[in-house]
DNA sequence: CTGAAAGCGCTTACAG
DNA sequence: CTGAAAGCGCTTACAG
């Protein structure tokens, strides 16, 4: 890099010490016009620029923290929201971000995890904001470096206190029981929920869908279907083609998320199945594609710019305050209305909706 | 932040100067196995991890660069994919990233323009990935800066001299020609464009039409629309609109890009003209909601994730040789063929196709 | 092969 | 209100 002129010219060029420079720099209260005028005129002279290297190491501060993306291939719509939200929130405070993707196996213990240098070394980053889907060993490892950070709660896998760490979620549970009140309050009893539960993030939205279910005397119905990781459409499917195979009545489907809801329409498209008439659907997450499918398919919504911004100034009070005790912050959700639920039956009243 | 064990720790420790602790640390060449030896428990026996603004500050480079992002609200899906490209090649040669959103206005000058302090400041960054949109002001102020940088082309508006600058296109003008010559070949000999021509980005895709229909002895026809900037699908649907009313008979339509096209679909729909048995429309880009579209679009492809990379490469390739004379590369699309295109007038070859 | 010393560009008590 | 000096944690000629 080129160098530059340092505050040791501006001291020369401006007949004061090296002191006085930095405190004009940085805007000490005990100072005379005089020198103030002076010192400005040379960093004028000179276009001054500080360099950060220095202060960096003097400070021992970098004013940078880093967002770590786990296990991503690429960063989708949900995450690139979130990255905006953290940055902006980031450089409202003068400060910076770093963004680096790390993947890693779950299965490495910590001490062998081969953490990026960003992370490892010491005065690269103040802390860091963990997003995309993370396993206790890293979170372990990353402690074991002593360096404040916090977590995106919603896609922690394993086994993990959650009590021990600074964490950030969007309230999928509440949701979801928002999603099957809305159908039960359409009348709707036979409401499955499609989710493979062995998810965590999963779980949670069946847990809200049974809470609902109970609370109004309904029998909660979830699946055995397995997950096949990366295509959640076919798995959408191929729920629908259980139920439909299977004896009891279904009237009305709640989707883990949109990708299973926009893979249940495909099915019953193909099996001449109506939505809403004949179904009712409700996804969740608000994905973009959802604008250019036909019914519009209602949804439960999270602010993921906000999330970001929660994730980081949760960082920066922790940064702040080191005392500050470990501690889960929850967005609520918002459920936004489209146009693939109905009352059941409509048309058909007397036998049973589906599968009869 | 906490502070950790510095070399003078290990130098003590492992009964060692500080010199010697800092060869160990760099993998310096002429050293004793047994004083290595020695070291290396120290650090082990300490747990070790080096500062990093220490290390920048004397090597004088930070081995980070910055992309910014210019004028966009959101990281859109082309982004993100560029960013993760760029991501992943910084992070190969080990080096870091800082992300950056930068809105500016073209209008202010050059020195007026507040720069985000991670630029303008000496020492925070090596280099710069500029992407987003992009103005001469902004262009220059960062000359200014006498701080390496690269340019995502195809993106840069208002008058500047190009073959100053180190920049990365897609070649959208072969796109579009190779598009138009697809239709062509599919003997279209009515070919619309829809692109204002006024952005620099459309202009380039009309220009690649335009050739194409001139080698063929076609007459190209763009259309005077403006487009209101945010929503890209309004002004298919306005052209669309507009040949309808228009005399001159059209069979297929080629769009600057893929919302533009998803918004004549629409139109067409709406009017009960088919696609592709009525009337052929390629698109450009290939963004991902085209996977949600009945009919599949036949597009123009570029990949986004090599875009990043040849950015950075570019980049670390001027850092590494100051010598290096601007220039341009550029990156060639794919063409993506779908449902959306079909022969002209296949059912009704003796009346004009359209608005006849 | 190793060490003493200077230096990177800043900040910050400590005097005055 | 201002300056001389020490120091942040490293690297790197320069000797030996």
């Amino acid at each position: 890099m080129i160098k530059g002129p340092t505050i040791k010219d501006l001291s020369r060029l401006a007949g004061v010490s090296i002191s006085t420079v930095s405190r004009v720099i940085n805007n000490h209260p005990d100072l005379s016009g005089k020198t103030r005028e002076k010192v400005m005129r040379a960093i004028e002279a000179l276009n001054y620029r500080p360099n950060r290297s220095a202060r960096q190491l003097v400070r021992n501060t970098s004013e940078t923290i880093c967002f770590v993306l786990s296990n991503r291939e690429v960063i989708n719509a949900f995450h690139a929201r979130i990255l905006v939200g953290v940055e902006k929130y980031v450089r409202s405070l003068s400060q910076n971000l770093i963004f680096i993707r790390f993947d890693y196996s779950a299965e490495t213990p910590p001490e062998e995890l081969v953490l990026p240098p960003v992370i490892w070394e010491r005065g690269a980053v103040d802390g860091l904001v963990i997003a995309g889907t993370n396993h206790p060993n890293f979170i372990q490892a990353v402690r074991n470096l002593h360096i404040p950070f916090v977590v995106l709660g919603n896609n922690i896998t394993g086994k993990i206190i959650i009590e021990d760490l600074y964490t950030v979620w969007f309230d999928s549970e509440g949701g979801m029981r928002q999603a099957t009140e809305y159908l039960i309050g359409l009348k709707h009893e036979h409401i499955c929920c499609f989710a493979d539960a062995t998810f965590p993030w999963y779980r949670r939205c069946y847990e809200g869908y049974e809470t609902a279910m109970k609370e109004h005397g309904l029998r909660p119905r979830g699946l055995d279907i397995k997950l096949q990781e990366p295509r959640c459409a076919d798995y959408g499917y191929a729920c629908v083609m259980h139920i439909l195979r299977a004896d009891e009545p279904v009237t009305a489907i709640v989707a883990g998320d949109d990708e299973i809801a926009l893979g249940a329409l495909a099915a019953f498209n193909e099996k001449g199945i109506r939505v809403p008439k004949d179904i009712s659907i409700v996804g969740s997450d608000d994905i973009d594609e959802l604008k250019y499918v036909n019914p519009g398919i209602t949804t439960i919504r999270v602010d993921r710019e906000k999330l970001g911004e929660e994730l980081s100034k949760l960082l920066f009070e922790r940064l702040q305050n080191p005392k500050l005790p470990p501690m889960k912050r929850v967005l609520s959700t918002e459920f936004v209305i489209r146009q693939s639920c109905a009352p059941p039956g409509s048309q058909r009243h007397a036998e049973q909706p589906l599968a009869s």
